[in-house]
DNA sequence: GGCGCATGATTGACACGTCAATCAAATGTG
DNA sequence: CACATTTGATTGACGTGTCAATCATGCGCC
C-alpha cells in the first residue's frame, strides 16, 4: 500500500506511536496474567496444562503422537517434551509408546487429567468473556478481527 | 429485554467470540516473541535486559533505587533481584549500597551496559514499527488505542 | 535505650522456555 | 545388504518467573 515511504517505514515510532504500541502489549500480557491466575486458582492448572489437555480432550481416543500434540498445541518439541514429563509426574496424562513406529511415542489423557480440564474450562471460558468478550462492543470484536489479521500479515511474511 | 441477556454474560463465548479471543491473544504473544527474537539477534539483549537498561538509562545519574526500578519496569521484587545478579555478571548495571538507607541498594548503568541500551535500541524500534505501526493504518492505530483502553477499565477492576 | 514491627532486598525451590546435543528407530541409496 | 541421513523424541544446561522464607536495617513507641 505504501510504495513511496521506503524512508519514513526505517524511522523509529513517534511518541504516540510507542504509547499505542504499549498499550496493546502491556494489556494483552496483563489480560494474560489474570486468566492466568484464576486459572491456577480454580483448578491448580496452568496455560500450558490447559493447552496440552484441551488438545488431547479433543483428540480421538483422547491421545495424540508427541509431534501431533507439538502441532496442535503450537510448541517446539523440546519444550513439550519438558511439560509433558511433569503432568506426567502430576497424573494428568501418561505416555505409551508407539505400537506403529518405535521411536514415537503416545500422549494419552488420564481420567485424572480429563476431570482436571472438564472442572477447568467452565470457569476458564467464563473469564475470557468477563475480560475479554464483554469488556468489549460487537463492533470493537470485529476492529479486533481486523486488526489481528492485518498484524499477522506483516507477521506472517519471512522472519526479516 | 429479553429474560436471557442477564445470564448470557455469565455463559461461555461462542465459537466466533473464542476465535476473536485466540486471534487476539496469539496474535499478540507472536508479536513479542518476534521482537525479542531481533532484539536477542541484534543485540544478545532480552526483553527484560532492555526493560531494565531503559529505565536506567532514563533516570538521574543512571542509577535507581532497587525498588525505584522494581515500579518503573513494573516487576515483583523478587523478579527483579533474580535478573539483576545475571545482569552485574554481563557487566550491563552495577550494585552499589545505599549510602542513605543501608538496607537499601541502588543499581547502576555501566558504561557497558549503556552502549549496549544504545545500540539496540534503534533496531528495536525500527522493528516496532515495521511490525505493529507500520502494519496498521492511522484509523486502526486509533482504534488499538480505544480497544485497550476498554479492556483496561475492565482489568483495573477488583481481581475478581 | 530497648523491643517489636515494618520495610528493602535477597535467596532457595521449583515451574517454565529455548537451544544445542544426543539417541534410537526408520529410510533411502549405492 | 550396508551405511549415511532423516526423523521422532528426550535430555542437559541455562535463562527466566513466582512464591514463600529469610535477613538486616529502619523506625515507632514505651
Amino acid at each position: 500500500m505504501t510504495e513511496d515511504t521506503p524512508l519514513r517505514s526505517r524511522q523509529s515510532p513517534t511518541a504516540d506511536e510507542l504509547r499505542t504500541w504499549r498499550g496493546f502489549i502491556e494489556t494483552a500480557q496483563a489480560l494474560n496474567a489474570r486468566l492466568s491466575a484464576r486459572l491456577h486458582e480454580e483448578s491448580a492448572l496452568s496455560p500450558g496444562d490447559y493447552a496440552v489437555l484441551l488438545a488431547l480432550s479433543e483428540a480421538d481416543g483422547r491421545r495424540l503422537r508427541s509431534s501431533e500434540l507439538a502441532d496442535a498445541v503450537g510448541w517446539e518439541r523440546s519444550r513439550l517434551s519438558h511439560h509433558i514429563r511433569r503432568m506426567e509426574g502430576r497424573d494428568l496424562i501418561r505416555r505409551d509408546d508407539c505400537a506403529v513406529d518405535y521411536r514415537g511415542a503416545e500422549v494419552v489423557l488420564t481420567d485424572h487429567g480429563a476431570q482436571a480440564f472438564r472442572s477447568a474450562s467452565v470457569p476458564h471460558l467464563r473469564a475470557v468473556r468477563e475480560l475479554f468478550v464483554d469488556a468489549l462492543t460487537p463492533d470493537q470484536l470485529e476492529q479486533v478481527e481486523h486488526l489481528t489479521a492485518a498484524l499477522r500479515t506483516r507477521l506472517d511474511r519471512p522472519a526479516r
